[in-house]
DNA sequence: TTGAAAGCGGTACCAA
DNA sequence: TTGGTACCGCTTTCAA
């Protein structure tokens, strides 16, 4: 049962190989193919289950029609949502999408930003790792169209779909300052991430602005690999005696569940003791107890609004550098009290 | 900055194209090409920084050391895992891994598979959604590689790997008499899936042997697409006079969260009035109130696995057929009592 | 209205 | 030790 090709078409049916590529192609009429020579060819690579090699055509035409997709994580909801997203979206106008998990690693990222050029995607849409400042000047440089995603570099400028980082933290921390409690802690993760810089910056910001002081003890930053063992010791210091915060800001998701199992274990209660945020949420905070309050992403928007700008630079050719940032939802629940 | 293909380097360095590609491959030793010829070419090669269409290279070997591998949802966090891990293990065999996501929707999925060969990936990994017999036996008589990973189709002998569904269940209703409930729900999907069958299969076949009688009302199952709406008439219903159930087994993670939603608008407490326990965990489950006792599942040996089996495949054309069945693990927690 | 042929970027076989 | 060349399957231009 051998895949039968457009040669093989054409042998059959006594015709060209062009004719039977353009018929294939619907541009039989176009190119004014007798109806009797199109209807023979249709029906005879129906009955064949004919489907073309993308290989083919892509080296031939130069493009494939597929759009990749880097995330650092598939695993991690808000990502993987992302992922769903783009697909749909991409799909809908014609493209498929290939994508590749870099597991914040950014020799991993590079190498999968290699592959899926050298697989002639037509574009690009990244969540990076953030550490690969070469490679994306690189496709900057090259012209190749890409739009990045989450994150972005805030050196370089590219065409980029953000959230509004700071002003979602500033939020929560108002919030929190009008429910009374004044020393909030900061969790992050120690990255290098603009994101998270900007996160911190809405914290700092607006404890100026409400001229707490912000004791440095305040702020955790946790490494990616390892912060489910270094928030038993993270937690301890922010609530220990000299430090005692009445308020956490965790600055993920899997940040907010692996602090809130560390308060528990210390026997502290939220949002008694210390009252609980999250940056992202999660479809169960609503269940947790006490249900947390947290920062929700517009993951929809996001993926919607990037396929958009990609395939604007896909239709248009243009090198038109865009960025937007979205603004975010405050999802307000029982973790940072009544 | 066009590209450099081995045309240009042979052109460029007055070798022909066939010692550029050979030297390229790493087979200039072999095929004993001049050492010094092999480090010039290396050199240009690295200097212009080449790096090979993988089109033309598919196209010309027939393979694209790429896997497919197509989930039905990629923002459900098992799939998200299992789509993780896979990729994790075949990057680090040297594979590539696509994958695509089918949204649950057969024809979506069919197209997935065709796009997939269209584009010469040398095996598919498949979580279908078990609706399109006809594509998977084209694809056993066309003996493509391929392996099915969670859901299989008991009317096709192929090679997968799932897990062990029914006993899983088993051992949840087991420990739920064991806690005194008699009056066990089951909750699941309208789904025709092989997977949920045999879930109810084993909820069936434990009350059964433990001489309880099964009110039919005691099992509801609910539209995938709008499962969250037709939650609350089914805890209505378990819950109801009539039918009062003191336990309820949800059959998927997404499931479970919907109907502990549900039991908290109907002030039902858990798990005094109604126990519950879930098929499938989710992060966070430990900090939901009561913590749910879940049945968990092997993910990474089950992607780890699917990859192997796919790979001896690849490397051995053999289209021995294999099925594995996982056991599972049971998280206990207190959503089913002390 | 259709066909022939070149070319996309590689691979691999056969000669030299 | 290297080069020439056919071929992978499809697109596209130019002629017929």
């Amino acid at each position: 049962m051998k895949k039968v090709s457009i040669q093989d078409i054409a042998k059959s049916l006594q015709v060209s190989k062009s004719t039977v590529s353009l018929v294939l192609n619907g541009r039989g009429d176009e190119k004014r193919i007798r109806k009797e020579t199109q209807q023979k060819i249709l029906d005879f690579a129906k009955e064949q289950n004919y489907s073309p090699n993308h290989l083919a055509r892509g080296l031939s035409r130069g493009k494939s029609e597929t759009i990749g997709l880097i995330v650092p994580n598939i695993s991690d909801n808000f990502y993987a949502r992302i992922a769903k997203r783009i697909e749909t979206k991409a799909i809908h106008h014609g493209y498929n999408v290939v994508f590749g998990s870099a597991d914040e690693d950014p020799k991993r990222e590079a190498q999968l930003i290699d592959i899926m050029l050298n697989r002639q995607i037509d574009g690009l849409i990244i969540a990076s790792t953030q550490q690969n400042q070469k490679e994306i000047k690189q496709l900057k440089n090259k012209e190749f169209p890409f739009v990045l995603i989450d994150r972005h570099y805030p050196d370089i400028e590219t065409t980029y779909v953000i959230v509004e980082n700071s002003n979602g933290i500033k939020t929560t921390v108002n919030h929190l300052l009008k429910k009374g409690r004044r020393n909030i802690g900061f969790v992050t993760l120690e990255s290098g991430l603009e994101a998270m810089e900007q996160r911190l910056k809405g914290y700092k910001t607006a404890m100026l602005e409400a001229g707490v002081e912000v004791n440095p003890n305040w702020i955790q930053k946790l490494d990616y690999q390892d912060y489910a063992v270094q928030m038993e010791p993270a937690i301890q210091s922010l609530t220990s005696e000299q430090d005692e915060v009445d308020a956490i800001i965790f600055a993920t998701h899997y940040l907010t569940l692996s602090g809130i199992r560390e308060l528990r274990k210390a026997n502290i209660s939220i949002p008694k003791q210390v009252a609980v945020a999250s940056f992202d949420g999660l479809d169960g905070f609503d269940l947790i107890d006490p249900p947390v309050t947290a920062i929700s992403q517009p993951v929809d928007q996001m993926g919607d609004t990037a396929v958009e700008l990609l395939l604007k630079k896909l239709d248009n050719h243009t090198d038109e550098l865009i960025q937007m940032e979205l603004p975010l939802d405050f999802v307000i629940r029982k973790s940072c009290g009544e």
